[in-house]
This record gives C-alpha cells, sequence and structure tokens, in this order.
DNA sequence: ACCTTACATGTAACTGTTGACATGTCAGTA
DNA sequence: TACTGACATGTCAACAGTTACATGTAAGGT
C-alpha cells in the first residue's frame, strides 16, 4: 500500500489535479517506481483528504480539484521515507524473464540476452540524450524530481544491458568450449 | 500473471514438488524477480496440470507430488521467453521511495541516501562471496540459475550504490553552493 | 510416549487493482 | 451549429493476491 505515499510525495513537491496526478503515473513514475491508474488515485485522493494528510487548494474549470499537503501530510511523507525500509514485495516480469533464461537451451539463451543488450543499450542512449538537455539543474523541487529519475534509470539501463553482456560472453564461452 | 511461466520455467530446469517451488520464491528469484507463496503455488500447479502444461511425476512420502513440465509446458515457456517483452507492471517501493526524495529537505533526504549507500554497498558485499564460491560453474542448469541470478543481483546493488553516491555528492555541493 | 520442527498441501475471507462503463466540460474547427 | 478531442472525475464488477485458518505426516530429540 505505497499509493498514498506516493501520491503525498508528489503534492509535496506541488500542489495538483488528480487528473495531474494521473499523468505524472504515466512518465517515468509509473515506468519505474509505481504504477497506478485514475480509478486508484481518485478514490485515493478523498481518503487522503478525509484523513486530512490532503486539502483542496483549488477548484478550477470542468470540476478540477487541485490538492496540496497539510502539515500532517507532509509529517507523515516524511515518517514513512525515514522509517526503516520494510521488506517490499517484488514484481519484475523483465527481471523474471532473466532469471528464467537458464531454462532455455543455449541458443535461444543467446536470442533472449542480445535483445536485452540492445533494447537497454538503446533506452539507455535515449534517456542520456534528456539527461543532457539540462544536466546541472537543481535536484530538489519539480525539475530535480526529473533529474535524480532520469540517473537512476539511466544507471538502471547500463546495469542490465553490462549484465547481459556479460552472460553473452560466458555463454558463449561455455557453448564453444564443450559443444552438446 | 507471469506466475505459471515462472512455474514453467523453474519445472523445466528440474522437477519439483509444489513445497519445493515454494522454497525457490523465497531465494534469490522472489527477492529480485517475482515473489509467491505457496497459497498461489498451489492451486497454479492445478490448473497448469490440467491444461496439460506440467504433470506428476512422482509421489514421494506425506502427499507430495512431484511436477514435470511436458512437452507443451516447454514449447509454451519457449514461446514465452522469446516472445517481444510486452509492457509490464512495475511495483516497486524501494525505487518509489527514490523518486520521492526530492519532496524531503536535502538535509533528511542525505539521510536516506546515505542509508540506500550503505546498505546496498553491504548487500554487494555478501553477494560477491556467495559468487565467489564457484566463479567458474556452468550457467545453464540448476547451479547455473543461482550464477546468473547472483550476478545480476550484485551489478543492481551496485548500480543503485553508485547511483545514491552521486546524489549525495550532487546534493552536498548544491546545498553548500547555495544555503538557504 | 511426548514434544517439536520441518515437510506438505489446501481453503476461504479479505483486500487491493484493473478494466469497462459512465458522465460531463471546454476549446478549436469545419 | 455540430463535431471532435483533450480535460476531468467517478462507479462498479471482475480478478488477482495475501492472510489467516486448517489439516496431516515424518523425523529427531528427551
Amino acid at each position: 500500500m505505497s499509493l498514498p505515499h506516493a501520491l503525498l510525495g508528489l503534492l509535496a513537491v506541488q500542489p495538483r489535479s488528480g487528473y495531474e496526478l494521473t499523468k505524472v503515473f504515466e512518465q517515468d513514475l509509473g515506468r519505474y517506481a509505481w504504477q497506478a491508474g485514475h480509478t486508484s488515485i481518485y478514490p485515493e485522493l478523498n481518503r487522503l483528504a478525509e484523513s486530512g494528510l490532503v486539502e483542496v487548494s483549488h477548484e478550477g474549470a470542468r470540476g478540477s480539484r487541485t490538492y496540496a499537503v497539510t502539515e500532517a501530510g507532509r509529517s507523515e511523507l516524511r515518517n514513512w521515507l525515514l522509517s526503516p525500509p520494510r521488506q517490499t514485495r517484488v514484481r519484475n516480469e523483465p527481471v523474471l524473464r532473466m532469471f528464467l533464461l537458464s531454462a532455455l537451451e543455449p541458443a535461444d539463451a543467446l536470442v533472449v540476452l542480445r535483445t536485452i543488450a540492445e533494447n537497454t543499450d538503446a533506452s539507455a542512449t535515449e534517456l542520456r540524450k534528456v539527461r543532457e538537455v539540462d544536466p546541472e539543474g537543481p535536484m530538489t523541487g519539480a525539475e530535480g524530481f526529473g533529474q535524480l529519475a532520469a540517473e537512476y534509470g539511466l544507471r538502471q539501463y547500463e546495469a542490465v544491458r553490462d549484465w547481459a553482456r556479460w552472460a553473452i560472453e560466458r555463454l558463449e564461452r561455455e557453448t564453444s568450449a564443450r559443444p552438446s
């Protein structure tokens, strides 16, 4: 149940409407960290408002409501982020695929590994461009969010790519050394 | 819904009982890739057996049933692993925490980052020891599974640690450069 | 004989999430 | 004026996953 904290965190950086929050979850946040659709977000915002952790700071056109964290909400967020990282539920399909590679014959495994290496390398290259738009921008606030995220994603991609290359090399060496 | 494929993959490496599969999910697989308890595994095994993708290869003591993949199951697994990686559901609390760091004041963010850097460094050191037990073991089969997993986990930890150190450095530089 | 621990499998209620459905506003344009 | 697309929020049924409950066997120690 991290969704309330995710919302609290986003609203702590700047007040937003449910619709805007939905958009954020479609970007890097939902891509790397936590995914949520508007059908989860709107009810959760109402719950948070009821508990007094957020409040409607502005009502705009088309019935839009902009939410902002309250002091209680900011305190709850800080509490959560500074508390010991509890055990976490992992559910990562790409990683699962990597784990299951051993179940394939070496030739098939190599095909998959090469695809992984290519895709992650391409993604890393793309992210590097994004990062270079403003390489020395501030790390806190709305832009800093993107900076941290971009750098994290970049390093993730590079790590997976390098792992895939390492695995390919070992697998090739092994296959040629003792062919079945 | 990757659980059936995870089970198929594990059984493709070697036949196991539901109990043994449960144990595997408590190790690295559940730690890095996909987590599942016995209450999901047993019903799923029954479903897979009904669809003919696995079969009971042996019945042992205490009512234990050892499952093995059928040809159909092996084909389904290969299909899934070689097919284009569909979009995946991300749900990763540690990463979410990193994303939300920007919502904290720099001093608090530094505390969290230092903890992350220390923890991931410790985990990396531990994993490096595990890996060195058999650094040149085979990559396929039951042992190779562990080798790939260990290397992947190691590189993940190191990547996160390096990212945290990078973020700490930038944050410190920024804080001292223009203190609020 | 009794107790404890690990082995081994299962059901059912509850909770959380998603997908389909639903409604309405506002701006631009044909 | 009518249409289209983006904006904006919402409900509800279906489904997935977890927790708590439940049962029983085998091995080893006291």
